[in-house]
DNA sequence: TTGAAAGCGCTAACAC
DNA sequence: GTGTTAGCGCTTTCAA
């Protein structure tokens, strides 16, 4: 170390440096940002050392002030406790880390808190948002305003009915399609379904809920099979909603009375719940109740039995939301409103039989 | 709105506004910050309604420049898909957002990227730093000099042994204690144990695998029980390496010579796959070995049977971090150096019979 | 009670 | 090639 215990507060800047080179600070600068081609190499040595000499480290929040741009995304997510938080950081991450650009983390749960971690983030001046949502209705104001200030960003996962958001949307209803067929092509013909919450609060219905209980209504209907209203279960997307979903399913079976032979349970934590109520009931799984599910977190290959399930492409929404708002900012063109949709993945384990 | 669509990338500055408000820009910036007493009320109306009327959004980084701090925590992680990521932001966010401060994320997997992360958040100028570990062993040196800088931080779950750092560590080995304990209370005297990575690879080591393994190991010794080293089974800290684990305990139960009746499981995601391993091999949790983990995920009650587990106070780790930090922030003074240590709490569910 | 002015550390014309 | 200088938007003495 260089310093002295009591000089260590004493902040070396750019001035410094070029005054122990012997030069002036736009050399340094130059030099510190990589544009050699102006500088001869000895002065770039000479530069380069006194830096190293000096332990320099560059301001960033100086460098922003003049460049107007902080190399920083603003990434909102509704609900930290929520287990796509992991996979969609990682995929933001992934992509962001390498291009330089840095991550400013906030949660916010409703739409006022989401209004308030925006304006802090721009008063932080992010260069861009990714925003995370939970698929709930939210007022749409705040991010037109937003879009109209020319900032790039892109909602992942909400219900937006305008298109002049960019958004990455998955495709719920085709998931509950898709899972309500994996049943039927394994021969079942009478499919309950355990649904999200599906109340008319707009605070607590969840879109994706709607779209995945949609597909499998519909596919039911095209098939021409069954539905009963009693086979409807609403898991409220939690653990102990699932368990009491699945033990109403249960004594339903128990009562033989045309009982479902499968159901389509619309996440992965109410399937664990209906596994567990299935099981304390002392039914199997899948021979008198086959289980099909959405997401597809670490532990599905571990649950008894491990869960035939969609894969949520979530990594993936982070990724290319990332890409798109950093693509954005490097054309310096503001990003054309666009609406991706993602698919599911079936990944056939065991609850819904060892054929499929 | 304002403004044409022409206008809309000017930024208004304080400038505008105390132009506007026909006065100075100090008397702005006073305002701004609720420094009222010195401001007569008329001005004061003047000037808000100015900076409405412009939709002025204060820079934050510019305040930054001059006031020499932002206001931001630099929160690294070591693995944004270990289950810990979770629990701990909340307790950073919770703490750090009712007081201004803001998270820059960023993760780590390894002492070469921690280094890089720590500079580049010193460059974008953070205040202080939240350092989420593995319990992994890594070099100490660029903490030290963190802290020679004065910057306030704190390591959570690192075994340093260093007393020159803030570090709050979970009670590893009164957790292997507590967890054998509770399975000799209930009985048990030929406990098997399910170990994280004990290799002497530090890349690969962790230490909170080594106390646990500890734990059981000394309690078993106090008692006089015995200890087999057959029983005692890398499971990695994996689902795959649980499961694996799981099915050789299985085949040694099922020989009926001299086999454990229970088994210390050092984390719950290992839990969940021996639950399984023991499952498909047949076996009974409970009765043919009690399991007994570490670790409190949301899903610990709803495995089959559901897990009795030592919750680990990660949340609460992350609370105490950000307090600390924040504390040093706004006393001015350099955080003093001092260790932590939190506890586990035991819950009892099904995995170790009906009595506990 | 209010305003002018001097920076915070850096970049980028613009001169030489 | 290299140095001088004018800001980026804000806070904060210091005078008035």
């Amino acid at each position: 170390m260089l310093f002295s215990k009591t000089m260590r507060h004493k902040t070396v800047t750019i001035r410094d440096v070029a005054k122990r080179a012997g030069v002036g600070v736009s050399t340094v600068s130059y030099v510190l940002n990589g544009h050699n081609d102006h500088v001869s190499p000895a002065t770039r040595d000479l530069i380069l050392t006194a830096a190293r000499e000096l332990n320099y480290r560059p301001n960033a929040i100086a460098r922003s002030m003049v460049k107007r741009q902080t190399a920083t995304i603003g990434l909102i997510i509704t609900e930290l406790q929520n287990a796509l938080f992991i996979p969609v950081t990682e995929g933001v991450e992934e992509v962001l880390q390498p291009e330089g650009y840095h991550i400013l983390l906030a949660s916010a749960g409703d739409a006022t808190s989401e209004v308030n971690a925006i304006e802090t983030m721009r008063a932080q001046q992010v260069d861009g948002f990714i925003i995370m949502s939970l698929s709930m209705r939210f007022p749409v104001d705040h991010l037109l305003q937003l879009r109209d200030a020319g900032i790039p960003f892109v909602v992942i996962n909400r219900d937006l009915n305008s298109n002049e958001i960019s958004q990455i949307r998955l495709d719920e209803d085709s998931a509950g399609r898709m899972a309500t067929e994996h049943l039927i092509s394994l021969g079942h013909t009478r499919i309950a379904t355990i649904t999200g919450p599906l109340s008319n609060d707009p605070l607590i219905r969840r879109q994706s809920a709607f779209g995945r209980y949609q597909g499998w209504r519909s596919t039911l209907e095209e098939h021409g099979l069954p539905i009963s209203e009693h086979w409807i279960l609403d898991g409220h997307y939690t653990f102990e909603g699932g368990y009491q979903a699945g033990l109403k399913l249960a004594s339903r079976i128990k009562k033989r009375s045309g009982p479902p032979t499968a159901c389509f349970v619309a996440s992965d934590m109410m399937a664990v719940g209906a596994l567990k109520a299935l099981h304390d009931a002392g039914l199997q799984v899948p021979d008198d109740l086959a289980v099909v599910t959405i997401g597809d977190p670490p532990f599905a290959a571990y649950t008894i039995p491990a869960l035939t399930t969609l894969e949520m492409p979530i990594a993936e929404a982070g990724r290319i939301a990332a890409r798109m708002v950093v693509e954005s900012l490097k054309a310096k063109k503001p990003l054309d409103p666009q609406c991706i949709t993602l698919g599911f993945k079936l990944r056939i384990r065991e609850s819904c039989g060892a054929r499929g």
